[in-house]
DNA sequence: CATGAATGAGGGTTCATTCAT
DNA sequence: TATGAATGAACCCTCATTCAT
């Protein structure tokens, strides 16, 4: 890691600092192209973009899902990292929540991939960045008691950061933007103005899974 | 050598009991499991929950997707046609609005198919159910007018109920009902009484195709 | 099974006349389209021409090949038949055996099927009628004794057809008659004039049926 | 299987010759298969002799076509330029002509693949080796001015070379040779001491595509 | 018997993952 | 260790043949 490589090749003492920068390139191309299209992609294209072999690719990430895995931990932590820093910096607590959501959709919302990710575990996060992207979440709801319509939780400002996201994947290269009209919609369906009650969730039950019936 | 035969042969296809049932086994079987799995089904799945042979099946649908089409043609318009019942017979237009969504959200945006080629087709219907709820979502609109805030399009109704739809999809069976808070959040969002404009959309663009990287 | 149909339909008196016909649609449909696409047609397409069910057709054909079989042998004969009365009728034996070819690639050689089976079983004829195109060439062979160059034997005449129905066939539509210059060709060659010695045929061999590695 | 390996290959040892010859045992096989069964094969077939998976093959050859495309393209050069050779060296003109075809008969009509696309594509041809075969024949062709009958061109020896081919096929392995005197005759037809002008051909018209009723 | 629906074994092709070099 | 070739199960679709109505 900390050694020099004399561009000759003595190759006995290159292992580590080539292999990190093969694991970088890899998780580099891979974040790419997620993000262009989900994960769905084909492995050759990541090794390919990578200028890897799969052999290389599947010794660092064994399973595509570990590759997957990887990327979306880093892209979501940089996220939440860069929403927490956000979220510190903002003075107004309702600016804030609306800088977060603008800086998401905006940034992030068009990352096939994390958005995937994120509709299948933002209620039960099995990556670090998601869950800090809770807690920063959790944190702009606290600050903005008051100005949020009560009843207001985590998980709708959650649950409403996927929804909009998934406008902004659909609305693509075609609509751009249009999902803004959305966002403030809702947040302004957000303040406190509004005083009735939210309906309440039921705790979380088994359905049967299969509910598509169409009603009567 | 058969030619065109005169008019005196009517041809009536006796449209066989067991065929049409098998038919409509087929349909509905894959009604059920593009509910539940979307599009990406295995052909083979669906025949086999028909109980069919794949050449019955084939029969039928030539490709995969006059199967899909056919099943998502039929559900989308018998929302459509609820939809347009429900609006006609509702008396209140914020009402009307509002059980649209509901209905729609509680019925249909389970079927991940349905909302697959929503997602996609929304502002370009491919199939007349889709337009149709275009249709009742402009309908509604402009019985809302005076209640709805100012500018508010169908496109962004439309937009809203994919949105929410997706919303459906992710809290699944076990956040049953959540996607109601964010329901009633988005319709206040949408009312009179808010009266800052709405962010202007820009023309639809021709963006560079690859947007994805993330802000530093 | 044996009981009467109800009223409007006699019934009672049709039933070999109505086999009998849709046999011969079938036949005759079949004859279309096996000249057209030659033997690897849909069975499905010869039913739908031919205006009978698949059921109908394997119970008069329980093969494929059963129908083909019948095809080629009514059109195999027909061919035979007319190619008879025109040796027959033809007074220069030279002429006859001009016009024999003129006739078979004018009116037969387009026929795929009927080419792919005569190239097929040629020299070992399966069916009648091949059988008496050998025959009708037979003579017109020996009527042309003395004209046609020595050693010329009825199985090159044969050979010579097929190959010569290929070129037909591969001139198409889109080099219509150029087959016509080649036909002039051979029967020049064939013609007494010509008296070096056709090269010997060895007897019928066992060949390694696999010898296409091409020479160095 | 794999065969013609060049005599010390270590077989153990192979670190991208491996793949090489990979890549050439399946052409091989492909040849051969192609060679005996025309383009018609299962391409598992080809996998299945060369030893190889269908991945693999795939992966060498992303379509079958190109793998058809890839063996006809090898063989239609070699012939062509073994051709060429033997023209070359070829003293007398007519020679050369008889030498061509005596060789090309011999060598490649045998294969099924290749007369199939020969027949196919011998006016527009859409490979460089059939492009070259008919170059060579041109020469051919304008060498033996005053050695062949008048008005005999290009096309004219090519649509006899396919239709030579064909002949060469049908007799196969139990008559064998046979197309040889066929050969002869053909040649002795194309010679000078032909006076008799060859009947025109039309220029390509397009023709009803569907002329194939025999006649009555 | 006629009908045409049903069957299911292939056929071409893709892609996550493994393995030889 | 890096490489990228190899693997093979799985996918969509076709068609000769059988079978229920």
């Amino acid at each position: 890691m900390a050694v020099a490589e004399p561009e000759n090749t003595p190759r006995r003492r290159a292992p580590r600092a080539d292999a990190m920068r093969n694991r970088d390139a890899i998780v580099e191309a891979a974040a790419e192209v997620l993000a262009e299209q989900g994960t769905a992609v084909d492995v050759r294209e990541i090794a390919r973009r990578s200028g890897v072999g799969m052999g290389t690719l599947y010794r660092h990430f064994p399973k595509k899902e570990d590759l997957v895995h990887t990327v979306l931990r880093k892209d979501f932590s940089e996220w939440a990292e860069s929403a927490r820093r956000a979220a510190i910096e903002a003075e107004e607590p309702w600016a804030a929540l609306t800088d977060f959501y603008q800086q998401a959709l905006t940034g992030y919302a068009r990352h096939r991939a994390i958005m995937e990710r994120f509709a299948l575990t933002w209620a039960d996060p099995d990556l670090e960045g998601i869950h800090q992207l809770r807690l920063v979440i959790e944190e702009l709801c606290a600050r903005a008691t008051g100005l949020l319509r009560p009843g207001v939780t985590t998980d709708d400002l959650l649950l409403l950061l996927v929804s909009l996201g998934h406008a902004v994947q659909i609305t693509g290269e075609c609509r751009p933007l249009m999902w803004n009209r959305l966002l403030r919609i809702s947040l302004d369906g957000l303040r406190a103005d509004h005083d009735e009650p939210l309906p309440a969730t039921p705790a979380p039950t088994t359905h049967p899974p299969n509910p598509q019936q169409p009603p009567r």
